[in-house]
RNA sequence: CGAGAAGUGGCUCAAUUUGGUAGAGCACCUGGUUUGGGACCAGGGGGUUGCAGGUUCAAAUCCUGUCUUCUCGACCA
């Protein structure tokens, strides 16, 4: 009995549990001695290693350079500014010893890089020439979380941080939302995620930012999962840090700047918005391998079809994998399932006779029999079929799970019944974002921008502002 | 950080109540037979029981501390 692989809970019994297990059982990380700072093993760091790459490479297309900084921050430089220290310090951790000595002054390990970019910003931009400059660096930050989650909140964390600095506030906003764009773009073709996008309320901002904005994914639970931000600094750091430089018109002027970055969360929103209680279900843009060639009996004959349809996938560029261990076929069937791979391939007599072999799709378990010569196209076809429907399947899900609350009582039936976002208005007063929070553990996921505001704020009655998403989060 | 639960070969657990030679199934290795949904036969290797103290003739077992994991909450991304 392959114990290992049968012990995945059911989502709908305890969605938590079901998480643990498939991180598990599908080889994607395990623990290590540090709390939440977690082994990425292979086949888990193969997902972000095609992530960063498809990432990178929109990144390059606009212009943006990759550099690394220190992962050191003296205490004095993360102070320079205010709002961000606030925020960040009660979870920075500090490094207080070299070696045996106590240092002069102790340094934290970044918990963001802002003050580092800053710190460098302010050495070699002094003209106008200089701008835009736009930086991103891929590399692990620390933040010193109190409660750990195998990609969804760890202490240490894999991410990409762009900094970049801009002669016009104009210019500094539309980068914010061009680097936005790319994150809504790739979550939704590549990660196969709908996300909600739109701006954080102040009390939800980043801690130094004008203006922050958020991509609000759902998961099978309902509960929200922020997947990416992107920030306008204005330029309050820029002024902080003294960051100067000459414009054309020969005048000592300060520059505007944005940050954005994404982490290995995104991992955690793959699994917990395409799983099933078989385990993993990637959707093939992201999959490592996006087919695995299972042979069913050691003849001859089938040995050479499961190469040649290796081969010519390979050729295809089509990732496969060619599963040549000794165990069972059940065995693998299950494997595969739990793994998540998108396509299995079964190579058997039964089917060869007729110059056939079996397809079947992971996401939703389909088989059907393709003829061997046809392969290539069908699985071509079929992996485009499998991320159409990973999307909108999880659109239909979210959209089923987003409430209207036109007053409290109602926002209330809503918020005591019933898992996902609730869409309402609001006065923009942070009092009403406070009690909704205090009363149902309910944060502001965002603003909606295209909406007329329809009623009176759900929470105090005065005249709405805004609409808005309310959502538990992770 | 608060409440609860748990740490025994890679995994799931037994032995803990009542201190007395650490055990099973699966996984792993070798050979063979198998192969269309989690195979079978035979043989074999692997653990000083999370860690550190303490009590005792004797500790997986009792006591103290600590670390890690899980669930629920608070906090934060």
């Amino acid at each position: 009995m392959a114990n290992e692989v049968k012990e995945i809970t059911s989502r709908d019994v305890n969605f938590a549990q079901w998480y643990t297990d498939v991180v598990k059982k599908a080889d994607l990380v395990d623990y290590s001695s540090i709390k939440g700072s977690m082994i990425i093993r292979p086949y888990g760091y193969a997902i972000w290693e095609n992530m960063q790459k498809i990432l990178d490479a929109e990144f390059k297309k606009t212009n943006h350079e990759n550099v690394q900084m220190p992962m050191f921050i003296p205490e004095s430089l993360l102070n320079v500014e205010k709002e961000h220290v606030a925020g960040f310090a009660p979870e920075v951790a500090w490094v207080t010893y070299g070696g045996n000595e106590k240092l002069e002054e102790r340094v934290c390990v970044r918990p963001t890089s802002e003050v580092l970019f800053c710190e460098h910003f302010k050495k070699i931009i002094k003209s106008y020439r200089d701008l835009p400059l736009l930086y991103n660096q891929w590399c692990t930050i620390v933040r010193w979380e109190k409660t750990t989650r195998p990609f969804l909140r760890s202490r240490e964390i894999l991410w990409q941080e762009g900094h970049t600095m801009h002669a016009s506030e104009e210019e500094a906003r539309e980068e914010t939302l061009r680097m936005l764009k790319i994150y809504e773009n790739f979550q939704r073709n590549v990660l196969a995620i709908p996300v909600i996008v739109g701006k954080k309320t102040d009390k939800e901002k980043f801690a130094g930012a004008v203006e922050s904005y958020t991509l609000e994914a759902m998961m099978y639970d309902g509960v929200a999962l922020q997947n990416g931000t992107t920030h306008y600094f204005g330029n309050g750091f820029a002024k902080a840090f003294g960051i100067e430089y000459l414009n054309r018109e020969n005048k000592l002027v300060t520059p505007y700047q944005t940050s954005w970055g994404v982490t290995t969360r995104m991992i955690g929103a793959i699994i917990m918005t395409h799983g099933d209680d078989n385990g993993l279900v990637l959707p093939p843009n992201i999959a490592p391998y996006k087919t695995i060639i299972i042979p069913i009996g050691q003849n001859d004959e089938v040995m050479a079809k499961v190469d040649e349809i290796h081969e010519k996938l390979l050729k295809a560029d089509i990732t496969s994998k060619l599963d040549l261990s000794d165990k069972t076929p059940g065995f693998k069937f299950a494997e595969a399932e739990v793994k998540g791979y998108p396509i299995r391939i079964e190579v058997g007599m039964r089917d060869l006779a007729n110059d056939l072999v079996t397809l079947v799709r992971r996401d939703t378990l389909e088989k059907r029999q393709v003829k061997l010569e046809n392969v290539v196209e069908e699985v071509v076809n079929l992996l485009q079929e499998i991320q159409t429907n990973l999307y909108d399947r999880a659109l239909k899900r979210r959209d089923s799970m987003i409430y209207e609350a036109h007053d409290y009582d109602e926002f209330r039936e809503i918020a005591t019944t019933k898992n996902g976002f609730i869409k309402t208005n609001w006065c923009g007063d942070v009092a009403c974002e406070n009690k909704i929070k205090d009363d149902f553990g309910m944060k502001s996921r965002c603003l909606i921008e295209n909406e007329e505001v329809t009623g009176n704020c759900v929470c105090c009655g005065r005249k709405g502002k805004h609409r808005i998403y309310f959502g538990r989060q992770y």
